[in-house]
DNA sequence: AGAGTAACCGAACGATCGGTCGGGACAAGG
DNA sequence: CCTTGTCCCGACCGATCGTTCGGTTACTCT
Protein backbone atom coordinates (compact mmCIF):
# COMPACT_ATOMS: atom_id res chain seq x y z
CA UNK A 1 0.00 0.00 0.00
CA UNK A 2 2.29 2.86 0.67
CA UNK A 3 4.81 3.68 -1.81
CA UNK A 4 8.22 1.90 -1.06
CA UNK A 5 11.32 4.61 -0.39
CA UNK A 6 13.14 4.87 -4.02
CA UNK A 7 16.64 5.99 -3.89
CA UNK A 8 16.90 5.29 -7.76
CA UNK A 9 15.91 7.21 -10.45
CA UNK A 10 13.09 7.11 -12.79
CA UNK A 11 12.36 8.76 -15.93
CA UNK A 12 10.74 11.42 -14.07
CA UNK A 13 13.32 12.28 -11.55
CA UNK A 14 15.92 12.11 -14.02
CA UNK A 15 14.16 13.93 -16.13
CA UNK A 16 14.20 16.67 -13.61
CA UNK A 17 17.95 17.19 -13.50
CA UNK A 18 18.32 16.78 -17.21
CA UNK A 19 16.38 19.64 -17.51
CA UNK A 20 18.04 22.03 -15.29
CA UNK A 21 21.55 21.24 -17.10
CA UNK A 22 19.83 22.12 -20.23
CA UNK A 23 18.68 25.20 -18.71
CA UNK A 24 21.73 26.19 -17.63
CA UNK A 25 24.37 25.21 -21.02
CA UNK A 26 21.63 24.90 -23.38
CA UNK A 27 20.45 21.82 -24.81
CA UNK A 28 22.97 21.70 -27.80
CA UNK A 29 25.50 22.42 -25.20
CA UNK A 30 24.58 19.67 -22.96
CA UNK A 31 26.53 16.45 -23.41
CA UNK A 32 25.41 13.15 -22.11
CA UNK A 33 28.58 13.22 -19.99
CA UNK A 34 27.38 16.69 -18.18
CA UNK A 35 24.14 14.94 -17.52
CA UNK A 36 25.69 11.72 -16.16
CA UNK A 37 28.07 13.90 -14.19
CA UNK A 38 24.94 16.10 -12.72
CA UNK A 39 23.00 12.81 -12.27
CA UNK A 40 25.57 11.03 -10.44
CA UNK A 41 24.94 7.68 -12.53
CA UNK A 42 26.97 6.53 -15.47
CA UNK A 43 26.46 7.94 -18.87
CA UNK A 44 25.11 4.41 -20.22
CA UNK A 45 22.97 4.33 -17.17
CA UNK A 46 20.86 7.12 -18.79
CA UNK A 47 20.09 4.56 -21.28
CA UNK A 48 18.36 2.51 -18.86
CA UNK A 49 15.31 5.09 -18.06
CA UNK A 50 15.56 6.69 -21.23
CA UNK A 51 15.66 6.04 -25.03
CA UNK A 52 18.01 9.02 -25.09
CA UNK A 53 18.59 13.11 -25.18
CA UNK A 54 15.78 13.60 -27.35
CA UNK A 55 13.73 11.74 -25.43
CA UNK A 56 14.04 14.48 -22.34
CA UNK A 57 14.04 17.04 -24.39
CA UNK A 58 10.25 15.54 -25.75
CA UNK A 59 8.97 15.04 -22.21
CA UNK A 60 10.58 18.21 -20.69
CA UNK A 61 8.39 20.14 -23.40
CA UNK A 62 5.64 18.06 -23.53
CA UNK A 63 5.13 18.99 -20.02
CA UNK A 64 5.54 22.73 -20.56
CA UNK A 65 2.76 22.49 -22.74
CA UNK A 66 0.43 20.24 -21.01
CA UNK A 67 0.54 23.22 -18.37
CA UNK A 68 -0.28 25.81 -20.69
CA UNK A 69 -2.95 24.32 -22.92
CA UNK A 70 -4.28 23.35 -19.63
CA UNK A 71 -5.17 27.55 -18.80
CA UNK A 72 -7.28 27.58 -21.98
CA UNK A 73 -9.65 24.59 -20.84
CA UNK A 74 -10.33 26.10 -17.61
CA UNK A 75 -13.68 27.63 -16.79
CA UNK A 76 -12.45 31.60 -16.72
CA UNK A 77 -10.46 31.27 -19.78
CA UNK A 78 -13.76 29.61 -21.45
CA UNK A 79 -16.92 31.83 -20.28
CA UNK A 80 -17.26 35.56 -19.02
CA UNK A 81 -16.48 38.64 -21.34
CA UNK A 82 -13.50 38.86 -23.22
CA UNK A 83 -11.31 41.18 -21.09
CA UNK A 84 -11.54 39.42 -18.15
CA UNK A 85 -10.75 36.09 -20.01
CA UNK A 86 -7.82 37.70 -21.44
CA UNK A 87 -6.62 39.07 -18.06
CA UNK A 88 -7.45 35.52 -16.41
CA UNK A 89 -5.46 34.13 -19.02
CA UNK A 90 -2.61 36.33 -18.17
CA UNK A 91 -2.25 35.77 -15.00
CA UNK A 92 -2.56 32.13 -15.00
CA UNK A 93 0.29 32.12 -17.25
CA UNK A 94 2.38 33.76 -14.84
CA UNK A 95 1.51 30.88 -12.32
CA UNK A 96 2.10 28.21 -14.67
CA UNK A 97 5.37 29.75 -15.92
CA UNK A 98 6.86 29.96 -12.00
CA UNK A 99 5.42 26.80 -11.16
CA UNK A 100 6.98 24.91 -14.27
CA UNK A 101 10.20 26.97 -14.74
CA UNK A 102 12.41 24.36 -16.09
CA UNK A 103 9.62 22.91 -18.26
CA UNK A 104 9.06 26.18 -19.74
CA UNK A 105 12.02 27.76 -20.03
CA UNK A 106 13.39 24.92 -22.32
CA UNK A 107 10.30 25.51 -24.67
CA UNK A 108 10.95 28.50 -25.24
CA UNK A 109 14.38 28.35 -25.92
CA UNK A 110 14.24 25.08 -28.53
CA UNK A 111 15.31 26.56 -32.18
CA UNK A 112 14.12 23.80 -34.24
CA UNK A 113 17.10 21.18 -35.49
CA UNK A 114 15.11 18.85 -34.65
CA UNK A 115 11.71 16.91 -35.53
CA UNK A 116 11.04 17.12 -31.81
CA UNK A 117 12.04 20.73 -31.38
CA UNK A 118 9.98 21.45 -34.44
CA UNK A 119 6.74 20.22 -33.08
CA UNK A 120 7.43 22.12 -29.87
CA UNK A 121 7.44 25.25 -32.02
CA UNK A 122 4.02 24.63 -33.96
CA UNK A 123 2.28 24.01 -30.58
CA UNK A 124 3.60 26.93 -29.09
CA UNK A 125 2.66 28.75 -32.08
CA UNK A 126 -0.76 27.27 -31.78
CA UNK A 127 -1.44 28.87 -28.01
CA UNK A 128 -0.25 32.13 -29.33
CA UNK A 129 -2.55 32.29 -32.08
CA UNK A 130 -5.20 31.27 -29.39
CA UNK A 131 -4.62 33.80 -27.20
CA UNK A 132 -4.16 36.08 -30.34
CA UNK A 133 -8.10 35.50 -30.27
CA UNK A 134 -9.09 35.93 -26.78
CA UNK A 135 -7.14 39.53 -27.61
CA UNK A 136 -8.72 40.52 -30.87
CA UNK A 137 -12.56 39.36 -29.15
CA UNK A 138 -11.64 42.13 -26.53
CA UNK A 139 -10.46 44.46 -28.50
CA UNK A 140 -14.07 43.90 -30.91
CA UNK A 141 -15.52 44.58 -27.37
CA UNK A 142 -14.29 47.75 -27.57
CA UNK A 143 -12.28 46.77 -24.05
CA UNK A 144 -8.51 46.88 -25.36
CA UNK A 145 -7.03 49.68 -27.29
CA UNK A 146 -7.79 49.60 -31.17
CA UNK A 147 -4.47 51.30 -32.33
CA UNK A 148 -2.28 48.56 -31.92
CA UNK A 149 -2.41 46.01 -33.45
CA UNK A 150 -3.70 42.66 -32.38
CA UNK A 151 -1.06 40.30 -33.33
CA UNK A 152 1.39 42.80 -32.63
CA UNK A 153 0.28 43.62 -29.23
CA UNK A 154 -0.04 39.83 -28.68
CA UNK A 155 3.29 39.16 -29.48
CA UNK A 156 4.70 42.41 -26.85
CA UNK A 157 2.53 40.67 -24.48
CA UNK A 158 3.92 37.13 -24.96
CA UNK A 159 7.49 38.37 -24.68
CA UNK A 160 6.96 40.54 -21.12
CA UNK A 161 5.34 37.64 -19.56
CA UNK A 162 7.79 34.66 -21.16
CA UNK A 163 10.30 36.64 -20.17
CA UNK A 164 9.88 35.18 -16.74
CA UNK A 165 12.15 32.52 -17.65
CA UNK A 166 15.14 34.81 -17.93
CA UNK A 167 15.28 36.29 -14.73
CA UNK A 168 12.18 34.52 -12.10
CA UNK A 169 14.02 32.40 -9.46
CA UNK A 170 11.54 30.96 -6.80
CA UNK A 171 13.63 31.47 -3.98
CA UNK A 172 14.39 35.00 -4.25
CA UNK A 173 12.40 36.47 -2.08
CA UNK A 174 10.59 39.79 -1.78
CA UNK A 175 9.19 38.97 -5.38
CA UNK A 176 6.45 36.01 -4.84
CA UNK A 177 4.59 34.35 -7.78
CA UNK A 178 1.37 36.87 -6.97
CA UNK A 179 3.22 39.76 -6.69
CA UNK A 180 4.91 38.86 -10.36
CA UNK A 181 1.38 38.12 -11.34
CA UNK A 182 -0.01 41.59 -10.36
CA UNK A 183 2.84 43.63 -12.19
CA UNK A 184 2.40 41.80 -15.13
CA UNK A 185 -1.61 42.56 -15.39
CA UNK A 186 -1.29 45.97 -13.88
CA UNK A 187 1.49 46.56 -16.95
CA UNK A 188 -0.24 44.97 -19.22
CA UNK A 189 -3.38 46.79 -19.11
CA UNK A 190 -2.50 50.27 -17.42
CA UNK A 191 1.33 50.25 -18.75
CA UNK A 192 3.63 52.15 -16.75
CA UNK A 193 2.58 55.71 -16.60
CA UNK A 194 1.10 57.37 -13.53
CA UNK A 195 -2.28 56.11 -13.25
CA UNK A 196 -4.71 59.57 -13.76
CA UNK B 1 39.93 56.60 -54.76
CA UNK B 2 36.76 54.27 -55.76
CA UNK B 3 36.90 50.93 -53.62
CA UNK B 4 37.99 47.94 -55.52
CA UNK B 5 34.76 45.42 -56.31
CA UNK B 6 35.42 42.06 -53.42
CA UNK B 7 34.43 38.90 -54.22
CA UNK B 8 36.06 37.46 -51.42
CA UNK B 9 35.22 37.34 -47.83
CA UNK B 10 36.30 40.00 -44.99
CA UNK B 11 35.80 39.05 -41.12
CA UNK B 12 32.37 41.47 -41.99
CA UNK B 13 30.89 39.67 -44.31
CA UNK B 14 31.63 36.11 -43.18
CA UNK B 15 30.29 37.33 -39.70
CA UNK B 16 26.73 38.08 -41.55
CA UNK B 17 26.71 34.77 -42.91
CA UNK B 18 27.87 33.15 -39.92
CA UNK B 19 25.76 35.12 -36.85
CA UNK B 20 22.66 34.54 -39.65
CA UNK B 21 23.42 30.59 -38.93
CA UNK B 22 24.18 31.16 -35.79
CA UNK B 23 20.46 32.20 -35.24
CA UNK B 24 18.85 29.74 -37.32
CA UNK B 25 20.42 26.71 -35.41
CA UNK B 26 21.77 28.23 -32.37
CA UNK B 27 25.07 28.86 -31.12
CA UNK B 28 26.50 25.29 -30.14
CA UNK B 29 24.24 23.68 -32.75
CA UNK B 30 25.86 25.11 -35.57
CA UNK B 31 29.38 23.28 -36.74
CA UNK B 32 31.89 25.03 -38.65
CA UNK B 33 30.68 22.42 -41.64
CA UNK B 34 27.25 24.26 -41.80
CA UNK B 35 28.97 27.47 -41.83
CA UNK B 36 31.50 26.35 -44.58
CA UNK B 37 28.40 25.39 -46.58
CA UNK B 38 26.77 28.18 -45.90
CA UNK B 39 29.27 30.50 -46.98
CA UNK B 40 30.07 28.53 -49.73
CA UNK B 41 34.20 28.11 -48.78
CA UNK B 42 35.75 25.07 -47.40
CA UNK B 43 35.62 25.05 -43.57
CA UNK B 44 39.27 25.37 -43.51
CA UNK B 45 39.46 28.60 -45.52
CA UNK B 46 36.99 30.47 -42.72
CA UNK B 47 40.45 30.02 -40.41
CA UNK B 48 42.00 32.64 -42.84
CA UNK B 49 39.66 34.89 -42.24
CA UNK B 50 38.87 34.61 -38.35
CA UNK B 51 40.76 32.74 -35.56
CA UNK B 52 37.68 30.04 -35.16
CA UNK B 53 34.08 29.76 -34.49
CA UNK B 54 34.17 32.07 -30.86
CA UNK B 55 35.82 34.96 -32.63
CA UNK B 56 32.79 35.03 -34.72
CA UNK B 57 30.87 34.74 -31.49
CA UNK B 58 32.66 37.67 -30.06
CA UNK B 59 32.52 39.99 -33.02
CA UNK B 60 28.88 39.71 -32.95
CA UNK B 61 27.72 40.32 -29.85
CA UNK B 62 30.35 43.65 -29.32
CA UNK B 63 28.48 44.63 -32.72
CA UNK B 64 25.03 44.20 -30.50
CA UNK B 65 26.72 45.51 -27.43
CA UNK B 66 27.97 49.06 -29.11
CA UNK B 67 24.64 49.42 -30.62
CA UNK B 68 23.06 49.68 -27.02
CA UNK B 69 25.42 51.59 -25.15
CA UNK B 70 25.54 53.96 -27.71
CA UNK B 71 22.08 55.04 -26.78
CA UNK B 72 22.80 55.94 -23.81
CA UNK B 73 25.57 58.38 -25.05
CA UNK B 74 23.14 60.10 -27.45
CA UNK B 75 21.92 63.42 -25.63
CA UNK B 76 18.22 62.67 -25.54
CA UNK B 77 18.96 59.90 -23.27
CA UNK B 78 21.80 61.80 -21.13
CA UNK B 79 19.47 65.32 -20.61
CA UNK B 80 16.38 66.42 -19.84
CA UNK B 81 13.20 64.80 -17.37
CA UNK B 82 14.10 61.14 -16.71
CA UNK B 83 10.34 59.26 -17.68
CA UNK B 84 11.09 61.29 -21.51
CA UNK B 85 14.71 60.09 -21.22
CA UNK B 86 13.34 56.39 -20.78
CA UNK B 87 11.05 56.77 -23.39
CA UNK B 88 13.64 57.95 -25.67
CA UNK B 89 15.76 54.78 -24.80
CA UNK B 90 13.03 52.71 -24.98
CA UNK B 91 12.30 53.64 -28.81
CA UNK B 92 15.76 53.70 -29.74
CA UNK B 93 16.21 50.32 -28.29
CA UNK B 94 13.63 48.90 -30.88
CA UNK B 95 15.74 51.28 -33.74
CA UNK B 96 18.80 49.32 -32.73
CA UNK B 97 16.75 45.81 -32.36
CA UNK B 98 15.89 46.22 -35.67
CA UNK B 99 18.26 47.64 -37.22
CA UNK B 100 21.49 45.39 -35.94
CA UNK B 101 18.62 42.10 -35.53
CA UNK B 102 20.64 39.41 -35.66
CA UNK B 103 23.59 40.33 -33.92
CA UNK B 104 21.44 41.52 -31.32
CA UNK B 105 19.52 37.86 -31.09
CA UNK B 106 22.62 36.67 -30.74
CA UNK B 107 23.94 38.57 -27.96
CA UNK B 108 20.38 37.71 -26.24
CA UNK B 109 20.73 34.08 -26.73
CA UNK B 110 24.42 33.37 -24.84
CA UNK B 111 24.24 31.39 -22.19
CA UNK B 112 27.91 31.36 -20.38
CA UNK B 113 29.42 28.54 -21.54
CA UNK B 114 32.57 30.02 -22.76
CA UNK B 115 34.86 33.43 -21.43
CA UNK B 116 33.31 35.33 -24.11
CA UNK B 117 29.82 34.61 -23.30
CA UNK B 118 30.14 35.07 -19.85
CA UNK B 119 31.66 38.56 -21.07
CA UNK B 120 28.87 39.35 -22.81
CA UNK B 121 26.48 38.46 -19.82
CA UNK B 122 28.58 40.80 -17.93
CA UNK B 123 27.62 43.67 -20.66
CA UNK B 124 24.09 43.04 -21.13
CA UNK B 125 23.72 43.15 -17.01
CA UNK B 126 25.44 46.67 -16.65
CA UNK B 127 22.98 47.84 -19.91
CA UNK B 128 20.59 46.72 -17.81
CA UNK B 129 21.28 48.52 -14.63
CA UNK B 130 21.71 51.48 -16.19
CA UNK B 131 18.31 51.46 -17.87
CA UNK B 132 16.90 50.63 -14.38
CA UNK B 133 18.15 53.67 -12.61
CA UNK B 134 16.72 55.54 -15.47
CA UNK B 135 13.52 53.74 -14.74
CA UNK B 136 14.51 54.58 -10.69
CA UNK B 137 14.82 58.41 -11.12
CA UNK B 138 11.05 58.65 -13.06
CA UNK B 139 9.71 57.06 -10.33
CA UNK B 140 11.36 59.37 -8.20
CA UNK B 141 9.76 62.23 -10.29
CA UNK B 142 6.55 60.54 -10.03
CA UNK B 143 6.23 59.96 -13.56
CA UNK B 144 6.25 56.39 -13.25
CA UNK B 145 3.88 54.47 -10.99
CA UNK B 146 5.55 53.36 -7.58
CA UNK B 147 3.09 50.25 -6.71
CA UNK B 148 5.63 48.06 -9.01
CA UNK B 149 9.00 47.19 -7.98
CA UNK B 150 11.82 49.28 -10.48
CA UNK B 151 13.58 46.07 -10.98
CA UNK B 152 10.57 44.00 -11.72
CA UNK B 153 9.37 46.81 -13.77
CA UNK B 154 12.41 46.68 -15.78
CA UNK B 155 12.91 43.05 -16.23
CA UNK B 156 9.28 43.02 -17.74
CA UNK B 157 9.79 45.55 -20.23
CA UNK B 158 12.96 44.70 -21.47
CA UNK B 159 11.89 41.50 -21.13
CA UNK B 160 8.97 42.95 -23.93
CA UNK B 161 11.35 44.84 -26.25
CA UNK B 162 13.83 41.80 -26.39
CA UNK B 163 10.94 39.44 -27.59
CA UNK B 164 11.70 41.57 -30.71
CA UNK B 165 14.10 39.17 -31.78
CA UNK B 166 11.51 36.49 -31.59
CA UNK B 167 9.28 37.37 -34.54
CA UNK B 168 10.68 40.90 -35.85
CA UNK B 169 11.70 39.90 -39.69
CA UNK B 170 12.87 43.48 -41.53
CA UNK B 171 11.08 42.34 -44.60
CA UNK B 172 7.16 41.46 -42.92
CA UNK B 173 5.28 44.51 -44.95
CA UNK B 174 2.87 46.26 -43.10
CA UNK B 175 4.98 46.42 -39.76
CA UNK B 176 8.00 48.81 -39.93
CA UNK B 177 10.12 50.02 -37.44
CA UNK B 178 8.07 53.26 -36.26
CA UNK B 179 4.97 51.13 -36.29
CA UNK B 180 6.77 49.01 -33.66
CA UNK B 181 8.37 51.94 -31.76
CA UNK B 182 5.31 53.40 -31.46
CA UNK B 183 3.37 50.49 -30.27
CA UNK B 184 6.11 49.49 -27.97
CA UNK B 185 6.41 52.73 -26.31
CA UNK B 186 2.31 53.16 -25.87
CA UNK B 187 2.07 49.72 -24.29
CA UNK B 188 5.06 50.02 -22.03
CA UNK B 189 3.81 53.72 -20.76
CA UNK B 190 0.03 53.32 -21.24
CA UNK B 191 -0.90 49.72 -21.64
CA UNK B 192 -3.59 47.79 -23.48
CA UNK B 193 -6.77 49.11 -22.07
CA UNK B 194 -8.58 51.80 -23.77
CA UNK B 195 -7.72 55.32 -22.73
CA UNK B 196 -10.24 56.81 -20.36
C1' DA C 1 18.97 -20.73 -1.48
C1' DG C 2 17.93 -19.78 -6.08
C1' DA C 3 15.68 -17.32 -9.98
C1' DG C 4 14.42 -13.13 -11.96
C1' DT C 5 15.01 -8.51 -12.82
C1' DA C 6 15.85 -3.51 -12.13
C1' DA C 7 19.73 -0.46 -11.86
C1' DC C 8 23.99 0.31 -13.00
C1' DC C 9 28.83 0.23 -14.99
C1' DG C 10 33.32 0.44 -18.14
C1' DA C 11 34.64 0.00 -22.66
C1' DA C 12 34.02 0.79 -27.05
C1' DC C 13 31.37 2.14 -31.45
C1' DG C 14 31.10 5.19 -35.74
C1' DA C 15 30.29 9.90 -36.46
C1' DT C 16 31.23 14.48 -35.95
C1' DC C 17 33.38 18.17 -33.42
C1' DG C 18 36.68 22.56 -33.78
C1' DG C 19 40.95 23.25 -35.56
C1' DT C 20 45.69 22.40 -38.16
C1' DC C 21 48.71 21.64 -42.02
C1' DG C 22 51.01 21.83 -46.49
C1' DG C 23 50.24 23.27 -50.66
C1' DG C 24 47.78 25.05 -55.10
C1' DA C 25 45.58 28.87 -57.88
C1' DC C 26 45.88 33.43 -59.06
C1' DA C 27 46.60 38.41 -59.30
C1' DA C 28 49.84 42.28 -58.46
C1' DG C 29 54.34 44.36 -58.68
C1' DG C 30 59.03 44.19 -60.06
C1' DC D 1 60.05 36.18 -66.23
C1' DC D 2 59.85 35.49 -61.00
C1' DT D 3 58.52 36.67 -56.43
C1' DT D 4 55.12 37.83 -52.95
C1' DG D 5 50.95 37.58 -50.66
C1' DT D 6 45.94 36.62 -50.62
C1' DC D 7 42.55 33.28 -50.76
C1' DC D 8 41.30 28.92 -50.82
C1' DC D 9 41.45 23.73 -50.66
C1' DG D 10 41.56 18.42 -49.26
C1' DA D 11 43.37 15.64 -45.90
C1' DC D 12 43.94 14.95 -41.45
C1' DC D 13 44.36 15.60 -36.08
C1' DG D 14 42.94 14.41 -31.28
C1' DA D 15 38.87 15.08 -28.75
C1' DT D 16 34.24 14.58 -27.94
C1' DC D 17 29.62 13.49 -29.53
C1' DG D 18 25.25 10.31 -28.67
C1' DT D 19 24.67 5.63 -28.36
C1' DT D 20 25.42 0.45 -27.80
C1' DC D 21 27.00 -3.66 -25.67
C1' DG D 22 28.35 -7.28 -22.45
C1' DG D 23 28.44 -7.92 -18.02
C1' DT D 24 28.07 -7.02 -12.68
C1' DT D 25 25.72 -5.69 -8.58
C1' DA D 26 21.87 -5.76 -5.53
C1' DC D 27 17.21 -6.16 -4.38
C1' DT D 28 12.63 -8.89 -4.65
C1' DC D 29 9.94 -12.79 -4.68
C1' DT D 30 9.28 -17.63 -4.00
Amino acid sequence: MTTAKRDTYTPESLLSVAVQVFNERGYDGTSMEHLSKAAGISKSSIYHHVTGKEELLRRAVSRALDGLFGILDEEHARVGRAVERLEYVVRRMVEVLTSELPYVTLLLRVRGNTDTERWALERRREFDHQVAELLKAAAADGDVRGDIEVRLATRLVFGMINSLVEWYRPDSRGMGEREVADAVAQLVFSGLREER
